[in-house]
DNA sequence: ATACCTATCTAAACCGGTTTAGCAAGGACT
DNA sequence: AGTCCTTGCTAAACCGGTTTAGATAGGTAT
């Protein structure tokens, strides 16, 4: 077990400073006037022997560890999953590693993993925030530290975020249902005072309002799992048999209203019309298909990317404040009629 | 902006040696004779200021960072993406963090992951090793560096493994569909020299030459997607129009498939029956359901994070090598008939 | 000969912890 | 009085880098 390397080891080698071979590997030969004659040699020598400098030992004399920390509700969720395969992606290119966790939506939890990340120096930010928060936040904005919120803001607080035109995308989405001549149109979301669903409600409500039509709003109250069940539907239907067309605000919602519609043995678009907020694989092979409002992935990575990356590097004020909402994209597919 | 404490200006405001914090903090008090009377008075100083150590020097003084390295083929995958998320649970409980990255199954780019894991000294790996990175890995193992191969393995090299038992998966699912009577049933797989591919294949031999049937195998090629396209299956039920059963060797694969026999508007499973190996939510909702292999997910984070654990805590031979293979679950559905 | 550049390179402090070796004082034993 | 423990604490080296503030040698202008 031959025992690593370090740069006082090349020196000694060399007998010269390692501060000359510091400065040497860091690209300021030129700079610290550094003959280039030994420049050569030193990087002949760290050539041949494969040297790399020790992220540790580094990170504590510069404070910089090149680490983003990742946390978000949940890293198995399809929609976290793409972003942070995204971002894995982007942050690399930039020679940044992610280190993510999920917070499962809880506060405490979310708190401890703040501190955490704290602890271990992350260089910068990207959180999905659960409500109450805003301290945690404050406080790491206060210490200069990059943050972007994404997904979902936190009102109370005047920070970067990245997230979805999540009222405009519902808005067109059930705009589209009533061109297509639907006329009771069902909300189907989850019992949660978090932003984006408050402003997916807003666009529905929005497009019924000015449409004339009466609102139907179902909320499903959550514990372990955030689903629609049988027993749920049945109430809904029974009590409004008039619904024609449900709305779910998210995508595992869709899931398991659309199960539940099947079990009921009603058929989609015929007898009642679908759309999922979010989009997922699934809905694309399903029969029939599902029509989804998406949010494009790649693009709110890039975005989340560029802001850190501008905060990190010091290439804009680090409490400078850009907020940004990408806009939704409506998928057609054929759970819905055509206008 | 406040700056951190340090446990030198802990020592300083006590009067004391930082020495002492450090042994106070680590819980050595008793074992170093630090009096009772100091010790309570250093920990409620730290209690009343929140100190926490700066994690980066204490692993370079320990050489220990407390992370393990995850490389998965893609997090975004169903299947990754969930295995991450249990691996995050149970380090999270053991103090680990996880720092993670998708190998895109690309050779080169794994080799330079682990190279920046290796830079960054984490404690542990877990990987799901694309072929031609033995030499890496064989590296690893002989810097005592604790190391466990992931849902495949490499062949040529002996280390510790947890997957699933893909043979006995195949086998047992394929067996179940000739009781239910058919008779031609194909099997799909990936154009791949990946272990679990090439197991999963002799499992369907196996139970179809038990049987005195005739193997129909359909192996697609992959470059940017993992699918099969409807001119593919259109091609191969020309072919072989008696197929009346398909075995899907992926999830991915599967779902492609199922797209594809719903263009060519061909009922499941009146007219094909279908299998995927390895589940996921979809298969539950999509209507019919579709019978699947499944992985017992939360059960492989567990086997995963202990082997480890058991390494990096130097409870076993760090070269020790341990196997497992947990077996898979098959969960019927209505993609099949009954027997 | 003196003062002043300039080009090269380096000693030493620093980042914030851990750990080894050992000091000082008091008590017990012979 | 001398030896030997035991208790309670600490100085200083170390981990492996970065960075500041010079040191040294040779050349040039006055």
């Amino acid at each position: 077990m031959k025992k690593k390397l370090s740069i006082r080891d090349i020196a000694n080698h060399l007998n010269i400073s390692k501060t000359t071979v510091s400065f040497i590997l860091n690209g300021k030969a030129k700079e610290k006037r550094i003959s280039d004659v030994l420049t050569e040699k030193v990087l002949k020598y760290i050539e041949e022997k494969d040297f790399k400098p020790n992220q540790l030992a580094k990170s504590l004399s510069t404070g910089k560890t090149m680490i983003i920390g990742l946390m978000v509700e949940k890293i198995s969720d399809y929609f976290f999953a793409k972003v942070a395969y995204h971002l894995e992606e982007l942050a690399y290119q930039n020679g940044y590693k992610i280190i993510y966790c999920s917070t499962e939506n809880d506060t405490e939890k979310t708190k401890e993993l703040i501190k955490l990340f704290h602890d271990r120096q992350v260089d910068g930010y990207i959180i999905t925030p659960p409500v109450g928060i805003e301290d945690e936040i404050r406080e790491l904005i206060s210490e200069n530290l990059p943050v972007v919120l994404f997904d979902r803001y936190l009102p109370a607080l005047d920070t970067s975020y990245v997230g979805l035109d999540n009222f405009g995308g519902t808005y067109n989405a059930v705009k589209h249902l009533i061109k297509c001549n639907y006329k009771n149109i069902a909300f189907v979301e989850l019992e949660s005072d978090q932003t984006q669903m408050h402003d997916r409600q807003q666009g529905y409500l929005k497009a019924i309002e000015e449409n004339k039509l009466e609102p139907i709003i179902k909320k499903i109250s959550f514990q372990n799992t955030t689903a629609i069940t049988v027993d749920e539907l049945t109430g809904l239907l029974q009590k409004q048999p008039e619904i024609d067309a449900m709305f779910f605000a998210t995508n595992y919602l869709a899931m398991s209203g659309i199960k539940a519609i099947n079990q009921l043995n009603l058929k989609i678009p015929d007898n009642i019309a679908v759309i999922a907020f979010d989009d997922h694989d699934v809905f694309d092979i399903y029969n029939p298909s599902i029509t989804a409002v998406a949010q494009p992935i790649d693009e709110m990575a890039k975005e989340l990317i560029n802001i850190l990356l501008d905060k990190m590097e010091s290439r804009t004020e680090i409490a400078a404040v850009k907020k940004v909402e990408v806009p939704a994209r409506l998928i057609l597919r054929n759970s819905t009629r055509n206008s």
